[in-house]
RNA sequence: GGGCGGUUAGCUCAGCGGUAGAGCGACGGUUUUACACGCCGUUGGUCGGGGGUUCGAUCCCCUCACCGCCCA
């Protein structure tokens, strides 16, 4: 017996080691030999990181389509693992180092340090995964991968070789987003673009040889004026035309700045002369290349004014010293005396080396200020780019990285997606995809981290760089190269061969963005660069399942990286997947977007404990729907817990009346009316259920599974089965059983795809019952295929529940008591409407609670009356009706009908709907006009009883 | 500034050429062979505004308004 209410805390767990047991989430667990395959690479979650809301939605859906596909009878394989989040990772495991007052990194260097990661990961790593387990995410757990995994590290490895060997890696020199806390350069992608309220300050720069000529600059950015190399005005500014060509004076430093056009200057921006500072400032670096400007970086690794023994800074520089002067005086005040606009070096370096950029800001304006040189400062709301990680503000800072040639790959991932070898759903997306791509900049994956992938690159006693899957490649290669030049000779190489590379080269320090390995993971987890069965047999994967955030992140790498390294018998590129499905973002209740910061997070697992982990995936299953965000409320968690309850309430009653599974039962047999049509509605179901799936329509999917549950099978299946099994019809209670049983068996595999726990328990406990073994679990149980639909069944059924429903709505309008047993009369019923009633008969008395069924010719006195199909049903309510309120009700339905009937012979009238309208328009709608009319007959002639 | 999306019942959302549906809520009723996490019934909408295409527009096009996101 199954217990009264259904425990998922209890039931999960037990599940879950069943599945476990049986080896259910296995690749190709339960396929056929040779069938066809079904592959999902997850998107890996943050080693760091736990459960959110977006993560598991993600999964959910993703767990759908493999349960889904698994019992479709596809090979599925879902290959699940977690990337080692270069930076996140470091902070973490350092942060744990400070917590327990331990040397820091530096101190116990990098060997050491990388020891205490790995000792973080075997403790904490497995967090999100087991949280995932919860969930009832179905992955092939026994394959899961880390992306600093041996064999991804030497996918990793081959990969960047290959890549720089194609001159598609290269080292530059060029801008990057620095990251002054963690000191690393970090991706356009980890910048996060903050809206500040900062100022526009007006600086007064003097022209050379121009006494009393000043070019005014604007700039958010005023410490930065230290690394000015030029000012740059618009070519057709005539306001400043006279004025390109000659210098200006960088006040301060002294240093003499050309005055340049250039169309990047916004003539209606600030002054329309913009100061350019090409070691600090994206645009500027472009300015500064056109025009051939020195770039000065004035900046440290950690953001800090330098100065001292800063070549570039000090060349050229200490002109102007002749130049002075000072703020204009208050009315009535003394005069101010000049100052010298250009300090010395010394003081210059004494105030500002070593400082931070807040202090370098207020002292550089106040410099400036007592010079009479700031000539006003305006407020100015501005984006200013801040670190996805760190939060701290990002300086564009002058280095040297490597560079993957981002362009070159992309166009290969562009043709893809126009030619429909890889599909976006919904489709927009790839609109976003497209500009990004055709936008797309070289991809900086050098990080000055410990914690990753170390670059195999080795630079030689000059400088010259090796790169190679090994030291010891590296180690010949420069052999190689060194005594080709001539800068060795035998007897050196021979000693290097002997004694290694210890002392000759010197390892690049650097490690890769953790989105380079990411960018492998379609096929590195397969096994690449070995041939495996595995990538053989499941690449290209069916589809990539992720949130439009990480279109860029992923979605495009994969494909730039999947499409250049994986290639099919001909040598074509291969794309990593057909399918791109990208899901809304979880937002709360108010659409306002989760965060730590704003307390709004709601957390998944809370939600799995007080409502099961069926209810919140089906809720988020439901809640999918293509193009909007998720607005999650509670109160949805909570009632697709009724749901499950309901489920379970209604396998309670199977069990209670006996429906036991039938061995070799076959549903297509049936001959009861309820039973064909129950199996008939199972069958739509299931085909409703299956074409929303293949179309990723989760919310339809679901609603079409729930409807059928509780509105078809619950709410009316059971309700008119209730008669059948108190009756004394026993071939007909033994084909119900078993219909009802059969039925069960549906809902449980179309709903375990969302309600996997549940469902699995339900499939046990209805076999138990049934002194049955199931031959394997449900998670493995082929899905339902349609059968036949009987449209005979349907209407029948659609007949008595259209009566029944009439019957209470009438009852409750006319204030029937509840408990009150009233006869009804049908008057004017054909044969078929009396045979109808004949076999519904008790379930007809039960649910409308009526006494009797009677007929008649003629209507009784003050009756309700119903029309349905050709005959009156009469509710005799002597006394009990109030016949005003009946005719007003009646009344009121006529009108209805007649404002149906003339908005139907509106349209007929019209000579141009009748010839440009479609055949079956015109004929639904002579349908509809037919009905109404023989309808309002009836209602009328009821109408007239009343009178 | 460029792009994408949204605006439908009190709330959250479906529908997307033949004048509207669900869940939740509200209201009223209800211990009937499962289920009060239930059952029965009721209420509730000029489908953001304007214009156009069409025999016909919530649905297609244009435009305006407001909201949100991405990119610069």
């Amino acid at each position: 017996m199954l217990e009264k209410t259904y425990e998922a805390a209890a039931v999960e767990p037990r599940i879950s080691a069943d599945w476990d047991e049986a080896g259910a989430f296995r690749a190709g667990a339960g396929a056929a030999p040779g069938a066809a395959p079904y592959a999902i690479v997850i998107p890996p979650p943050n080693v760091t990181g736990s459960l959110h809301m977006g993560h598991a939605l993600n999964n959910t859906l993703q767990d759908v389509l493999v349960r889904f596909e698994r019992m479709r009878g596809k090979s599925v394989l879902w290959q699940p693992g977690t990337d080692h989040a270069g930076i996140a990772t470091q902070m973490v495991v350092e942060r744990q180092m400070m917590q327990r007052q331990e040397p820091g990194r530096r101190d116990i260097g990098r060997a050491a340090f990388l020891e205490k990661v790995w000792a973080w990961k075997a403790e904490s790593g497995g967090t999100i995964v087991n949280q995932l387990k919860r969930l009832g995410a179905s992955c092939d757990w026994s394959r899961e991968r880390f992306t600093m995994d041996e064999g991804l590290s030497r996918a990793v490895l081959k990969v960047f070789v290959d890549l720089h060997r194609a001159g598609l890696i290269y080292r530059d020199k060029r801008l990057v987003n620095w990251d002054p806390h963690f000191e690393t350069a970090i991706s356009d992608l980890e910048v996060l673009q903050v809206e500040v309220k900062g100022s526009y300050w007006y600086f007064k720069y003097p022209v050379e040889g121009v006494p009393g000529r000043f070019v005014t600059v604007a700039t958010t950015r005023p410490e930065t004026m230290l690394g000015d190399t030029a000012v740059a005005v618009h070519p057709d500014d005539e306001r400043y035309a006279d004025l390109i060509g000659k210098f200006a004076i960088l006040p301060l430093v002294g240093r003499r700045i050309p005055i340049v056009a250039d169309d990047y200057s916004d003539p209606a921006k600030g002054t329309g002369a913009v100061k350019i500072t090409p070691a600090h400032d994206f645009n500027d670096f472009e300015v500064g290349k056109r025009h051939s400007l020195p770039m000065i970086n004035i900046l440290d690794r950690k953001a800090q004014i330098t100065l001292v023994a800063n070549e570039a800074f000090a060349a050229d520089i200490g002109h102007g010293a002749e130049l002075a002067g000072a703020p204009e005086a208050a009315e009535g005040e003394e005069p101010i005396a000049p100052v010298s606009y250009v300090l010395p070096l010394a003081e210059l370096e004494t105030a500002l080396d070593g400082q931070d950029r807040v202090f370098a800001r207020k002292l550089v304006v106040e410099l400036m200020q007592r010079r009479g040189l700031l000539a006003k400062i305006e407020p100015n709301t501005h984006a200013v780019p801040h670190g996805d990680r760190s939060g701290v503000v990002i300086e564009p800072f002058l280095t040297d990285q490597w560079y993957v040639n981002a362009y070159e790959l992309a166009q290969p991932a562009l043709a893809a997606v126009r030619e429909g070898r890889t599909n976006f759903v919904p489709k927009n997306w790839e609109n976003t995809y497209y500009q990004w791509m055709e936008n797309i900049q070289p991809w900086c994956v050098s990080r000055q981290l410990w914690w990753g992938h170390q670059i195999p690159a080795w630079y030689g006693p000059d400088g010259e760089v090796f790169v190679a899957l090994s030291e010891s490649d590296a180690l010949d290669a420069a052999i190689h190269h060194y005594l080709t030049r001539g800068d060795i000779d035998a007897v050196r190489a021979a000693a290097l061969r002997t004694d290694g590379a210890a002392g000759f080269l010197t390892r690049d320090e650097d490690v890769l963005d953790t989105w380079f390995s990411s960018a492998l993971w379609p096929f590195s987890t397969l096994g690449w660069p070995d041939s495996t069965a595995e990538l053989t047999r499941y690449y290209p994967t069916s589809v990539l399942v992720t949130g439009f955030d990480i279109i860029f992140f992923w979605v495009a790498r994969m494909m730039m990286m999947g499409l250049h390294f994986m290639k099919d018998e001909a040598g074509d590129p291969v794309v990593p997947f057909k399918d791109v499905y990208i899901h809304a973002l979880v937002r709360d209740e108010k659409g306002q977007k989760m965060s730590k910061s704003k307390g709004n997070v709601i957390d998944p697992l809370e939600l799995v404990d007080e409502f099961g982990a069926d209810a919140l995936r089906f809720t988020l299953a439901a809640m999918a729907a293509q193009g909007r965000d998720i607005k999650l409320a509670k109160a949805r968690v909570a009632g697709y817990r009724n749901f499950a309850t309901k489920l379970w309430n209604a396998a309670r009653f199977a069990e209670m009346n006996d429906c036991t599974l039938v061995p070799g039962f076959d549903p297509t047999t049936v001959t009861g009316m309820l039973n064909r049509w129950i199996t008939t509605e199972l069958s739509r179901a299931v085909v409703g259920v299956t074409q929303a799936l293949e179309a990723y329509r989760f919310d339809a999917a679901a609603a079409a599974a729930y409807r059928f549950v509780w509105n078809s099978f619950c709410d009316w299946y059971l309700e008119l089965a209730k008669p059948i099994f108190m009756g004394d019809d026993e071939a007909l209670k033994a084909e119900t059983r078993a219909t009802c049983a059969a039925t069960l068996d549906g809902i449980l595999t179309l709903l375990h795809p969302f309600m996997p726990f549940i469902t699995e328990e339900l499939w046990a406990k209805t076999a138990e019952t049934a002194g049955l073994t199931r031959d394997r679990l449900l998670v493995l149980t082929p899905w339902p295929s349609a059968g036949a639909t009987e449209n005979d069944a349907a209407a029948e059924i659609d007949w008595l529940v259209g009566l029944i429903t009439e019957i209470r709505s009438v009852r409750s309008e006319m204030n029937v008591p509840a408990a009150a047993q009233i006869p009804l009369v049908l008057v004017g019923a054909n044969a078929v409407t009396r045979a109808r009633a004949a076999t519904h008969e008790s379930a007809i008395l039960r649910l409308a609670r009526l006494s009797e069924i009677g007929f008649a010719d003629a209507a009784p006195g003050a009756s309700a009356q119903i029309v349905i199909g050709e005959a009156t049903a009469c509710l005799p309510l002597e006394g009990v009706v109030d016949v005003a309120a009946e005719r007003v009700r009646l009344k009121k339905e006529v009108e209805r009908l007649i404002q149906e009937i003339g908005r139907i012979d509106k349209m007929f009238a019209n000579p141009q709907f009748m010839a440009k309208a479609k055949e079956e328009v015109i004929e639904e709608n002579r349908d509809k006009r037919e009905e109404y009319v023989a309808r309002r007959a009836k209602v009328e002639e009821a109408l007239a009883r009343l009178a």
